[in-house]
DNA sequence: CTAACAATGTGATAACTGTCACACAGTCGT
DNA sequence: ACGACTGTGTGACAGTTATCACATTGTTAG
């Protein structure tokens, strides 16, 4: 796979992920080729949209024809780097961790969850289905760093999840996905990304307000 | 509030949500007074951000001296108009479903969860915490006509989610949250938004991978 | 009262992202 | 073998969003 520029926008990562996501949902056997124009239909895309966030990693269509579906997907996996397996940890056990323990789609993109921590002592030393051990957050940094763990996902209330980010970044993780409404300071070396329940929420209020106002 | 022109920034809104967020969890007796620089500073956003932020929506500092935070706090929550109570509903009560319905921030932020929506048998009938309801998804259209819910969010596995968002739409509903890793279809007239996690973890990996090959 | 100061609000500018049109390459029918 | 056709790949353009510098305005001290 060739990078041409190193200046991807970050919207169209989103959108890869959305078009990769839809792929594998597809039946394959009775969609071997796809265009740009079908594959914009259902992802609610442009077709030139898409052909454009594909360009920046190459050329993978073939002209008068369209994509190869399954090829497709393979590139676009390979692109976002999901056809690895990332060792992962998920950090605070409530509803919305085991919801995402519980989430099939980790097998399915590449993340390998390894281990997960909680403070509640009711919860440590059991384990989530097959065989993922709860243990206690002061483990944090030990595990992480004995086991290679790349990506810690927070799942914390809010007032822990500072604490629990300088945990993972002290243990040596690569990667943080938090869901806690505040954004963690970690160093400039950590990949962060934070996830918003609430900013959305705000979002569509929002929108709706804007409906009513006019 | 005025609004001084109809082209907001979607990104905007998001840092609205952060600013409104932080000044929440302030305490505003230490801090009767904040400047841009200082919210900044914990918002991770320029000063210059927020004060254009600010400026689409009017005019609300001091100059020379910076924010009266409980007034600020107030204003964007108006802007946001997220100090209303927004009749709303979930619709899937797994993990993730279960999640949301315990997290107060809902009260917080003006969303009044009336009733919630499951195809499970064994959930039919019982309730959450307090006094909602769980009834089935068939029902989805009735009720929320009759109770005039104008939100809905979607928590039900992939397959369900274009179904369930058909029959908000039939019952009347204004805005949809999505959380299921497709873009559901729905009028014009409905505004959406899609929750994509595995979208986030995709680009999670992205990104981790790009530092691997550089 | 006046001058020094501090932090906002905003017009101008730069950077980024998406749209469009079309050249180009591969396929299929005759 | 060749021409009509189809859908990709991309350079040029337009629209959007962020950054910057500074004029502006209220505060405070002497």
């Amino acid at each position: 796979m060739k990078t041409k520029d190193s200046k991807i926008p970050e919207a169209t990562i989103k959108r890869l992920s959305t078009y990769v996501n839809y792929l594998g949902r597809l039946g394959t056997d009775s969609n071997p080729v796809i265009s740009s124009e079908m594959l914009g239909e259902s992802c609610q895309v442009s077709p030139a949209q898409i052909r454009k966030d594909l360009s920046y990693f190459g050329e993978f269509g073939v002209r008068g024809v369209g994509y190869d579906t399954k090829k497709l997907e393979a590139e676009i996996k390979d692109i976002l780097g999901i056809n690895h397996s990332w060792p992962t940890t998920v950090v605070g056990v409530g509803k919305l961790g085991q919801a995402l323990l519980n989430f099939d789609f980790f097998r399915k993109h590449g993340f390998r969850i390894i281990v997960a921590f909680d403070s509640d002592p009711r919860k440590i030393g059991t384990k989530i289905t097959d065989d993922i051990a709860i243990l206690p957050t002061n483990d944090i940094e030990n595990i992480v760093n004995e086991k290679k763990i790349s990506i810690g996902i927070i799942t914390t209330p809010t007032d822990w999840a500072q604490d629990v980010a300088d945990k993972l970044v002290a243990g040596g993780i690569k990667g943080i996905l938090n869901f806690a409404p505040i954004k963690v300071k970690v160093p400039e070396s950590i990949t962060l990304r934070n996830v918003s329940i609430t900013s959305e929420l705000d979002n569509l209020a929002y929108l709706l307000t804007q409906k009513k106002r006019q």
